[in-house]
DNA sequence: TTATTTCTGTTGCTCCGGCAACAAAAAGAG
DNA sequence: CTCTTTTTGTTGCCGGAGCAACAGAAATAA
Protein backbone atom coordinates (compact mmCIF):
# COMPACT_ATOMS: atom_id res chain seq x y z
CA UNK A 1 0.00 0.00 0.00
CA UNK A 2 0.86 3.81 -0.44
CA UNK A 3 3.15 2.68 -3.51
CA UNK A 4 1.47 4.94 -6.21
CA UNK A 5 2.07 8.25 -3.35
CA UNK A 6 5.78 6.60 -2.44
CA UNK A 7 6.78 6.47 -6.15
CA UNK A 8 5.46 10.32 -6.29
CA UNK A 9 7.38 10.86 -3.11
CA UNK A 10 11.08 12.07 -3.66
CA UNK A 11 13.01 9.54 -1.72
CA UNK A 12 11.90 6.67 -4.19
CA UNK A 13 11.31 8.96 -7.61
CA UNK A 14 12.71 7.59 -10.47
CA UNK A 15 11.83 4.02 -9.47
CA UNK A 16 9.10 0.90 -11.01
CA UNK A 17 6.68 -0.85 -9.05
CA UNK A 18 9.23 -3.55 -9.16
CA UNK A 19 12.13 -2.03 -7.61
CA UNK A 20 10.52 0.03 -4.81
CA UNK A 21 8.87 -3.07 -3.68
CA UNK A 22 12.29 -5.08 -3.29
CA UNK A 23 14.02 -1.89 -1.71
CA UNK A 24 11.13 -1.71 0.72
CA UNK A 25 11.37 -5.48 1.35
CA UNK A 26 14.93 -4.93 2.17
CA UNK A 27 14.71 -2.23 4.15
CA UNK A 28 11.75 -3.35 6.56
CA UNK A 29 9.88 -0.40 6.93
CA UNK A 30 7.80 0.38 10.11
CA UNK A 31 4.97 2.58 10.12
CA UNK A 32 3.08 4.35 12.81
CA UNK A 33 0.17 6.51 13.40
CA UNK A 34 0.16 9.59 15.10
CA UNK A 35 -3.37 11.50 16.17
CA UNK A 36 -3.80 15.12 15.72
CA UNK A 37 -1.48 17.50 17.94
CA UNK A 38 0.99 14.57 18.27
CA UNK A 39 4.70 15.41 18.22
CA UNK A 40 5.85 12.93 15.74
CA UNK A 41 9.63 14.00 16.54
CA UNK A 42 10.58 16.07 19.56
CA UNK A 43 12.65 18.37 19.99
CA UNK A 44 16.00 17.09 21.37
CA UNK A 45 15.79 13.89 20.44
CA UNK A 46 17.97 11.88 18.68
CA UNK A 47 16.91 10.17 15.55
CA UNK A 48 17.74 6.72 14.25
CA UNK A 49 15.30 6.31 11.75
CA UNK A 50 14.31 8.75 8.46
CA UNK A 51 10.00 9.31 8.36
CA UNK A 52 8.50 9.51 5.25
CA UNK A 53 4.88 11.11 5.95
CA UNK A 54 2.19 8.94 4.29
CA UNK A 55 -1.01 10.29 5.18
CA UNK A 56 -1.70 13.75 6.87
CA UNK A 57 -0.46 17.17 7.63
CA UNK A 58 2.71 18.00 9.74
CA UNK A 59 4.40 21.30 10.77
CA UNK A 60 7.83 21.29 12.04
CA UNK A 61 8.36 24.03 14.63
CA UNK A 62 11.55 25.37 16.54
CA UNK A 63 11.81 27.41 19.97
CA UNK A 64 14.79 29.43 19.69
CA UNK A 65 17.01 29.69 23.00
CA UNK A 66 15.24 33.20 22.96
CA UNK A 67 12.26 31.54 24.05
CA UNK A 68 10.59 31.93 20.52
CA UNK A 69 8.44 29.94 18.63
CA UNK A 70 8.02 29.57 15.02
CA UNK A 71 7.37 27.32 12.22
CA UNK A 72 10.38 25.65 10.07
CA UNK A 73 8.44 23.48 7.36
CA UNK A 74 4.94 22.41 6.87
CA UNK A 75 4.79 18.63 5.72
CA UNK A 76 2.37 16.96 2.96
CA UNK A 77 2.37 13.06 2.36
CA UNK A 78 5.45 12.13 0.56
CA UNK A 79 7.64 14.46 2.68
CA UNK A 80 10.68 13.73 4.61
CA UNK A 81 12.35 13.63 7.91
CA UNK A 82 14.88 13.17 10.15
CA UNK A 83 16.95 12.99 7.30
CA UNK A 84 19.40 15.41 7.80
CA UNK A 85 19.77 14.07 11.31
CA UNK A 86 19.74 10.48 11.34
CA UNK A 87 23.48 10.35 10.02
CA UNK A 88 24.88 12.54 13.23
CA UNK A 89 23.51 11.93 16.62
CA UNK A 90 22.88 15.65 16.73
CA UNK A 91 19.40 15.74 18.34
CA UNK A 92 16.83 17.41 16.55
CA UNK A 93 16.52 21.28 17.27
CA UNK A 94 12.68 20.88 16.11
CA UNK A 95 9.15 19.30 17.14
CA UNK A 96 7.29 17.81 14.32
CA UNK A 97 4.12 17.89 14.92
CA UNK A 98 0.65 16.72 12.83
CA UNK A 99 -1.31 18.90 12.27
CA UNK A 100 -4.07 16.43 11.48
CA UNK A 101 -4.15 12.39 12.10
CA UNK A 102 -1.03 11.36 10.52
CA UNK A 103 0.58 8.33 9.37
CA UNK A 104 4.40 7.93 9.07
CA UNK A 105 6.88 4.83 7.56
CA UNK A 106 10.14 4.62 9.75
CA UNK A 107 12.90 3.53 7.92
CA UNK A 108 15.48 2.42 10.14
CA UNK A 109 19.13 3.61 10.32
CA UNK A 110 20.71 0.15 10.91
CA UNK A 111 20.02 -1.34 7.49
CA UNK A 112 21.00 1.60 5.08
CA UNK A 113 24.13 1.09 4.72
CA UNK A 114 24.63 -2.60 4.80
CA UNK A 115 23.20 -3.02 0.68
CA UNK A 116 20.97 -5.55 0.18
CA UNK A 117 21.94 -8.06 -2.15
CA UNK A 118 18.44 -8.62 -4.01
CA UNK A 119 17.66 -4.87 -4.72
CA UNK A 120 20.83 -3.55 -5.55
CA UNK A 121 19.36 -0.81 -8.56
CA UNK A 122 16.52 0.58 -5.81
CA UNK A 123 19.26 0.67 -3.48
CA UNK A 124 21.61 2.83 -5.39
CA UNK A 125 18.80 5.08 -6.51
CA UNK A 126 17.69 5.51 -3.09
CA UNK A 127 20.90 6.67 -1.59
CA UNK A 128 21.18 9.06 -4.53
CA UNK A 129 18.00 10.50 -4.15
CA UNK A 130 18.64 10.74 -0.40
CA UNK A 131 21.71 12.88 -1.01
CA UNK A 132 18.77 15.02 -3.09
CA UNK A 133 16.51 15.27 -0.12
CA UNK A 134 19.24 16.89 2.00
CA UNK A 135 21.14 18.82 -0.56
CA UNK A 136 17.60 21.18 -1.47
CA UNK A 137 17.24 20.86 2.28
CA UNK A 138 20.49 22.49 2.67
CA UNK A 139 19.98 24.98 -0.07
CA UNK A 140 16.56 26.29 1.06
CA UNK A 141 18.94 27.10 4.06
CA UNK A 142 20.98 28.82 2.14
CA UNK A 143 18.34 30.38 0.14
CA UNK A 144 17.14 31.76 3.71
CA UNK A 145 20.45 32.97 5.13
CA UNK A 146 20.97 35.17 1.42
CA UNK A 147 17.42 36.90 2.77
CA UNK A 148 18.17 37.12 6.34
CA UNK A 149 21.10 38.64 5.10
CA UNK A 150 19.82 40.94 2.82
CA UNK A 151 19.28 44.34 4.35
CA UNK A 152 16.42 46.73 3.70
CA UNK A 153 13.35 45.93 4.11
CA UNK A 154 12.27 46.58 1.08
CA UNK A 155 14.77 44.56 -0.87
CA UNK A 156 14.44 41.20 1.24
CA UNK A 157 10.59 41.23 0.52
CA UNK A 158 11.09 41.73 -3.26
CA UNK A 159 13.98 38.92 -3.30
CA UNK A 160 11.35 36.67 -1.32
CA UNK A 161 8.95 37.37 -3.74
CA UNK A 162 11.01 36.69 -7.07
CA UNK A 163 12.15 33.29 -5.25
CA UNK A 164 8.91 32.35 -4.85
CA UNK A 165 7.46 33.77 -8.42
CA UNK A 166 10.54 31.80 -9.90
CA UNK A 167 9.81 28.92 -7.76
CA UNK A 168 6.20 28.26 -8.95
CA UNK A 169 7.08 29.27 -12.07
CA UNK A 170 4.43 32.39 -12.38
CA UNK A 171 4.12 35.65 -11.14
CA UNK A 172 0.54 34.80 -9.74
CA UNK A 173 1.09 32.67 -6.80
CA UNK A 174 -0.27 31.39 -3.30
CA UNK A 175 1.71 30.87 -0.41
CA UNK A 176 -0.04 28.76 2.21
CA UNK A 177 0.99 31.28 5.30
CA UNK A 178 -0.61 33.23 7.23
CA UNK A 179 1.32 37.11 7.72
CA UNK A 180 2.73 36.40 10.49
CA UNK A 181 4.58 33.60 9.44
CA UNK A 182 6.09 35.12 6.19
CA UNK A 183 7.21 37.86 8.51
CA UNK A 184 9.01 35.00 11.16
CA UNK A 185 10.59 33.50 7.92
CA UNK A 186 11.69 37.29 6.67
CA UNK A 187 13.12 37.74 10.27
CA UNK A 188 10.84 40.71 10.19
CA UNK A 189 7.84 42.43 12.16
CA UNK A 190 4.39 41.50 11.01
CA UNK A 191 3.64 45.07 11.01
CA UNK A 192 6.28 46.01 9.29
CA UNK A 193 5.69 43.88 6.39
CA UNK A 194 2.39 44.25 6.31
CA UNK A 195 3.56 48.31 5.62
CA UNK A 196 5.51 47.19 3.40
CA UNK A 197 3.53 45.41 0.85
CA UNK A 198 0.89 47.61 1.01
CA UNK A 199 3.53 50.11 -0.19
CA UNK A 200 4.67 48.28 -2.24
CA UNK A 201 0.71 48.02 -3.83
CA UNK A 202 0.63 51.20 -3.37
CA UNK A 203 3.11 52.32 -5.87
CA UNK A 204 1.50 49.56 -8.46
CA UNK A 205 4.13 47.28 -7.84
CA UNK A 206 2.05 44.36 -6.70
CA UNK A 207 -0.98 43.41 -5.72
CA UNK A 208 -1.64 40.49 -3.07
CA UNK A 209 -4.56 39.29 -0.47
CA UNK A 210 -3.69 37.21 2.39
CA UNK A 211 -2.04 34.34 0.69
CA UNK A 212 -2.25 35.50 -2.92
CA UNK A 213 0.20 37.70 -4.90
CA UNK A 214 0.65 39.25 -8.17
CA UNK A 215 3.98 40.44 -9.70
CA UNK A 216 3.10 43.71 -11.26
CA UNK A 217 6.76 45.20 -12.22
CA UNK A 218 9.07 42.27 -11.79
CA UNK A 219 11.81 44.08 -13.33
CA UNK A 220 11.05 46.95 -10.55
CA UNK A 221 11.22 44.55 -8.16
CA UNK A 222 14.55 43.57 -9.11
CA UNK A 223 16.06 46.77 -9.55
CA UNK A 224 15.24 47.76 -6.43
CA UNK A 225 18.08 45.87 -4.91
CA UNK B 1 50.20 8.97 0.35
CA UNK B 2 48.41 12.04 2.68
CA UNK B 3 47.13 8.65 4.31
CA UNK B 4 48.11 9.63 7.75
CA UNK B 5 45.74 13.14 6.82
CA UNK B 6 43.12 11.46 5.52
CA UNK B 7 42.51 9.01 8.48
CA UNK B 8 42.00 12.22 10.37
CA UNK B 9 40.09 13.40 8.12
CA UNK B 10 35.99 13.73 8.62
CA UNK B 11 35.69 11.47 5.57
CA UNK B 12 37.08 8.60 6.07
CA UNK B 13 37.58 8.71 10.29
CA UNK B 14 37.19 5.41 11.76
CA UNK B 15 38.64 3.61 8.85
CA UNK B 16 42.10 1.94 9.66
CA UNK B 17 44.84 2.21 6.53
CA UNK B 18 43.99 -1.00 4.88
CA UNK B 19 40.41 -0.10 4.93
CA UNK B 20 41.35 3.32 3.12
CA UNK B 21 43.25 1.73 0.84
CA UNK B 22 40.93 -0.38 -0.71
CA UNK B 23 38.55 2.10 -0.58
CA UNK B 24 41.04 5.22 -2.56
CA UNK B 25 41.30 1.82 -4.91
CA UNK B 26 37.95 1.13 -5.77
CA UNK B 27 36.92 5.04 -6.24
CA UNK B 28 40.07 5.63 -8.14
CA UNK B 29 40.61 9.56 -7.00
CA UNK B 30 41.93 12.10 -8.95
CA UNK B 31 44.77 14.82 -8.01
CA UNK B 32 45.08 18.38 -8.80
CA UNK B 33 46.87 21.69 -8.01
CA UNK B 34 45.91 25.21 -7.86
CA UNK B 35 48.19 28.12 -7.50
CA UNK B 36 47.49 30.84 -4.92
CA UNK B 37 44.06 32.43 -6.40
CA UNK B 38 43.19 29.95 -8.07
CA UNK B 39 39.34 28.63 -8.28
CA UNK B 40 38.96 25.32 -6.88
CA UNK B 41 35.23 26.11 -7.81
CA UNK B 42 33.44 28.62 -9.63
CA UNK B 43 30.13 29.97 -8.82
CA UNK B 44 27.62 28.57 -10.89
CA UNK B 45 29.54 25.38 -11.69
CA UNK B 46 27.94 22.16 -11.09
CA UNK B 47 29.82 19.56 -9.57
CA UNK B 48 30.51 16.03 -9.92
CA UNK B 49 32.48 15.10 -7.64
CA UNK B 50 33.78 15.48 -4.08
CA UNK B 51 36.74 17.70 -3.43
CA UNK B 52 39.20 17.21 -0.55
CA UNK B 53 41.68 19.53 0.25
CA UNK B 54 45.55 18.00 0.59
CA UNK B 55 47.47 20.58 1.16
CA UNK B 56 46.83 24.53 1.68
CA UNK B 57 44.01 27.01 2.64
CA UNK B 58 41.07 27.63 0.67
CA UNK B 59 38.00 30.22 1.28
CA UNK B 60 35.05 29.92 -0.37
CA UNK B 61 33.25 33.29 -0.84
CA UNK B 62 29.47 34.12 -2.09
CA UNK B 63 28.33 36.85 -3.82
CA UNK B 64 24.32 37.78 -3.35
CA UNK B 65 22.24 38.83 -6.01
CA UNK B 66 22.74 42.46 -4.60
CA UNK B 67 26.23 42.38 -5.91
CA UNK B 68 27.84 42.11 -1.93
CA UNK B 69 30.45 39.52 -1.40
CA UNK B 70 31.42 37.83 1.67
CA UNK B 71 33.42 35.02 3.17
CA UNK B 72 31.31 31.73 3.74
CA UNK B 73 34.00 29.03 5.20
CA UNK B 74 37.45 28.77 5.53
CA UNK B 75 39.33 25.29 4.93
CA UNK B 76 42.01 23.62 6.15
CA UNK B 77 43.62 20.25 4.77
CA UNK B 78 40.89 17.74 5.44
CA UNK B 79 38.31 19.99 4.31
CA UNK B 80 35.55 18.64 2.33
CA UNK B 81 33.63 20.74 -0.68
CA UNK B 82 30.98 20.06 -3.29
CA UNK B 83 29.86 17.13 -1.12
CA UNK B 84 26.26 18.97 -0.79
CA UNK B 85 26.23 19.85 -3.86
CA UNK B 86 27.30 16.78 -5.88
CA UNK B 87 23.88 14.96 -5.19
CA UNK B 88 21.78 17.79 -7.09
CA UNK B 89 22.27 19.59 -10.16
CA UNK B 90 21.88 22.62 -8.49
CA UNK B 91 24.92 24.98 -10.09
CA UNK B 92 27.26 25.90 -6.90
CA UNK B 93 26.21 29.21 -5.42
CA UNK B 94 29.91 29.75 -3.90
CA UNK B 95 33.25 29.96 -5.22
CA UNK B 96 35.97 28.48 -3.98
CA UNK B 97 39.89 30.15 -4.07
CA UNK B 98 43.05 28.99 -2.94
CA UNK B 99 44.14 31.24 -0.23
CA UNK B 100 47.55 29.19 -0.93
CA UNK B 101 48.84 27.05 -3.49
CA UNK B 102 46.31 23.79 -2.99
CA UNK B 103 46.29 20.21 -3.95
CA UNK B 104 43.01 17.85 -3.73
CA UNK B 105 42.08 15.41 -3.96
CA UNK B 106 38.48 14.31 -6.38
CA UNK B 107 36.37 11.39 -6.03
CA UNK B 108 34.04 11.15 -8.88
CA UNK B 109 30.50 10.74 -8.78
CA UNK B 110 29.79 7.93 -10.64
CA UNK B 111 31.91 5.50 -8.41
CA UNK B 112 29.94 6.60 -5.16
CA UNK B 113 26.74 4.79 -5.75
CA UNK B 114 28.52 1.13 -7.40
CA UNK B 115 29.18 -0.14 -4.33
CA UNK B 116 32.43 -1.57 -5.22
CA UNK B 117 32.51 -5.25 -4.37
CA UNK B 118 36.20 -5.29 -2.51
CA UNK B 119 35.69 -2.66 -0.03
CA UNK B 120 32.31 -3.08 1.77
CA UNK B 121 33.27 -2.41 5.01
CA UNK B 122 35.11 0.78 4.12
CA UNK B 123 32.36 1.83 1.63
CA UNK B 124 29.63 1.75 4.24
CA UNK B 125 31.44 3.82 6.43
CA UNK B 126 32.40 5.97 3.73
CA UNK B 127 29.00 6.92 3.18
CA UNK B 128 28.08 7.00 7.06
CA UNK B 129 30.80 9.61 7.32
CA UNK B 130 29.77 11.35 4.16
CA UNK B 131 26.07 11.97 5.54
CA UNK B 132 27.93 12.93 8.46
CA UNK B 133 29.60 16.14 6.73
CA UNK B 134 26.99 17.38 5.24
CA UNK B 135 24.92 16.69 8.45
CA UNK B 136 27.01 19.02 10.15
CA UNK B 137 27.21 21.51 7.38
CA UNK B 138 23.60 21.58 7.54
CA UNK B 139 23.26 22.32 11.44
CA UNK B 140 26.28 25.38 10.88
CA UNK B 141 24.14 27.11 8.41
CA UNK B 142 20.36 26.18 10.71
CA UNK B 143 22.56 28.10 13.72
CA UNK B 144 23.37 30.72 11.72
CA UNK B 145 19.43 30.59 10.93
CA UNK B 146 19.28 31.64 14.64
CA UNK B 147 21.51 33.88 15.42
CA UNK B 148 20.26 35.84 12.23
CA UNK B 149 16.97 35.42 13.52
CA UNK B 150 17.61 36.98 17.00
CA UNK B 151 16.88 40.66 16.91
CA UNK B 152 18.77 42.97 19.25
CA UNK B 153 22.46 43.06 18.02
CA UNK B 154 23.55 42.52 21.92
CA UNK B 155 21.31 39.26 22.33
CA UNK B 156 22.74 38.42 18.77
CA UNK B 157 26.51 38.85 19.57
CA UNK B 158 25.99 37.56 22.97
CA UNK B 159 24.57 34.09 21.48
CA UNK B 160 27.51 34.76 19.03
CA UNK B 161 29.96 34.33 21.61
CA UNK B 162 28.66 31.62 24.15
CA UNK B 163 28.37 29.28 20.61
CA UNK B 164 31.62 29.91 20.10
CA UNK B 165 32.83 29.17 23.46
CA UNK B 166 31.04 26.00 23.91
CA UNK B 167 32.33 24.66 20.55
CA UNK B 168 35.79 25.51 21.03
CA UNK B 169 35.50 24.02 25.05
CA UNK B 170 36.28 27.36 26.56
CA UNK B 171 35.57 30.96 27.46
CA UNK B 172 38.72 32.32 26.05
CA UNK B 173 39.19 31.59 22.62
CA UNK B 174 39.97 33.06 19.05
CA UNK B 175 38.65 33.45 16.00
CA UNK B 176 41.02 33.78 12.80
CA UNK B 177 38.25 35.98 11.44
CA UNK B 178 38.75 40.45 10.86
CA UNK B 179 35.89 42.32 12.34
CA UNK B 180 34.66 42.76 9.35
CA UNK B 181 34.50 39.13 8.21
CA UNK B 182 32.21 38.79 12.10
CA UNK B 183 30.14 41.88 11.01
CA UNK B 184 29.17 40.04 7.84
CA UNK B 185 29.07 36.64 9.48
CA UNK B 186 26.49 38.30 11.89
CA UNK B 187 24.66 40.44 9.16
CA UNK B 188 25.38 43.74 11.03
CA UNK B 189 27.64 46.42 10.58
CA UNK B 190 31.45 46.49 11.08
CA UNK B 191 30.86 49.60 13.43
CA UNK B 192 28.23 48.49 15.37
CA UNK B 193 30.16 45.35 16.19
CA UNK B 194 32.76 47.21 17.54
CA UNK B 195 30.87 49.61 19.03
CA UNK B 196 28.63 46.85 21.16
CA UNK B 197 31.58 44.76 21.74
CA UNK B 198 33.60 48.14 23.04
CA UNK B 199 29.91 48.81 25.30
CA UNK B 200 30.10 44.81 26.26
CA UNK B 201 33.12 45.11 27.81
CA UNK B 202 33.16 48.22 29.27
CA UNK B 203 30.48 46.55 31.44
CA UNK B 204 32.73 43.56 31.85
CA UNK B 205 31.07 40.89 30.40
CA UNK B 206 33.98 40.62 27.89
CA UNK B 207 37.43 40.85 26.92
CA UNK B 208 38.71 41.43 23.48
CA UNK B 209 41.24 41.76 21.32
CA UNK B 210 41.13 41.32 17.52
CA UNK B 211 40.70 37.72 17.14
CA UNK B 212 40.79 36.47 20.77
CA UNK B 213 38.09 36.77 23.49
CA UNK B 214 37.35 35.85 26.68
CA UNK B 215 34.21 35.63 28.45
CA UNK B 216 34.29 37.07 31.75
CA UNK B 217 30.37 36.48 32.90
CA UNK B 218 29.27 33.16 30.78
CA UNK B 219 25.94 34.01 32.98
CA UNK B 220 25.18 37.62 32.51
CA UNK B 221 25.52 37.25 28.37
CA UNK B 222 22.95 34.09 28.79
CA UNK B 223 20.62 36.74 30.74
CA UNK B 224 20.95 39.08 28.09
CA UNK B 225 17.94 37.24 26.25
C1' DT C 1 -27.70 32.69 11.83
C1' DT C 2 -24.79 34.81 15.74
C1' DA C 3 -20.78 34.64 18.50
C1' DT C 4 -15.92 34.06 18.89
C1' DT C 5 -11.44 33.87 17.42
C1' DT C 6 -7.87 34.66 14.28
C1' DC C 7 -5.88 37.41 10.90
C1' DT C 8 -4.78 41.72 8.69
C1' DG C 9 -3.94 46.65 7.94
C1' DT C 10 -2.79 50.96 9.92
C1' DT C 11 -0.49 54.40 12.48
C1' DG C 12 2.47 57.03 16.00
C1' DC C 13 6.32 56.75 18.90
C1' DT C 14 10.87 55.56 19.76
C1' DC C 15 15.33 53.93 19.27
C1' DC C 16 18.54 50.58 17.42
C1' DG C 17 21.68 50.12 14.14
C1' DG C 18 23.16 51.51 9.25
C1' DC C 19 26.06 54.83 7.15
C1' DA C 20 29.96 57.80 6.69
C1' DA C 21 34.12 59.76 8.07
C1' DC C 22 38.38 59.90 10.64
C1' DA C 23 42.37 58.67 13.48
C1' DA C 24 45.09 55.28 15.78
C1' DA C 25 47.04 50.68 15.71
C1' DA C 26 48.69 46.70 13.60
C1' DA C 27 50.33 44.12 9.79
C1' DG C 28 52.78 43.67 5.73
C1' DA C 29 55.96 45.25 1.94
C1' DG C 30 60.25 46.70 0.27
C1' DC D 1 64.26 50.22 9.29
C1' DT D 2 60.47 53.13 6.68
C1' DC D 3 56.49 53.34 3.99
C1' DT D 4 52.01 51.57 2.74
C1' DT D 5 47.94 49.01 3.50
C1' DT D 6 44.74 46.88 6.30
C1' DT D 7 42.31 46.57 10.40
C1' DT D 8 40.13 48.55 14.30
C1' DG D 9 37.81 51.80 17.37
C1' DT D 10 35.04 55.79 17.76
C1' DT D 11 31.48 59.04 17.14
C1' DG D 12 27.39 61.93 15.12
C1' DC D 13 23.52 61.71 12.43
C1' DC D 14 19.04 60.04 11.10
C1' DG D 15 16.12 56.79 8.91
C1' DG D 16 14.12 52.29 8.99
C1' DA D 17 11.90 49.14 11.46
C1' DG D 18 10.49 47.31 16.13
C1' DC D 19 6.86 47.78 19.35
C1' DA D 20 2.23 48.53 20.92
C1' DA D 21 -2.43 49.35 20.30
C1' DC D 22 -6.72 49.28 17.80
C1' DA D 23 -10.32 48.48 14.35
C1' DG D 24 -12.10 46.09 10.49
C1' DA D 25 -12.22 41.69 7.84
C1' DA D 26 -12.20 36.98 7.49
C1' DA D 27 -12.44 32.46 9.20
C1' DT D 28 -14.27 29.21 12.51
C1' DA D 29 -17.43 27.56 15.85
C1' DA D 30 -21.80 26.85 17.85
Amino acid sequence: MYEDLLLQAPLFAGMDRQTLRELLLALRPQYRAFGQGEALLMAGTPMREIGVLLEGLAEARKITPAGREFMVTRMAPGGVYGDVLFGSDTKSPVTIQALSACKVMLLGYPRFFSAPVGATGGYTLFLQNLLRVISEKYFALDARVDLLLTHGLRRRIADWLLMEAKRQGSYTFSLPFTRAEMASYLGCERSALSRELSRMAAEGLIETKRGHFRLLAPDALQENR
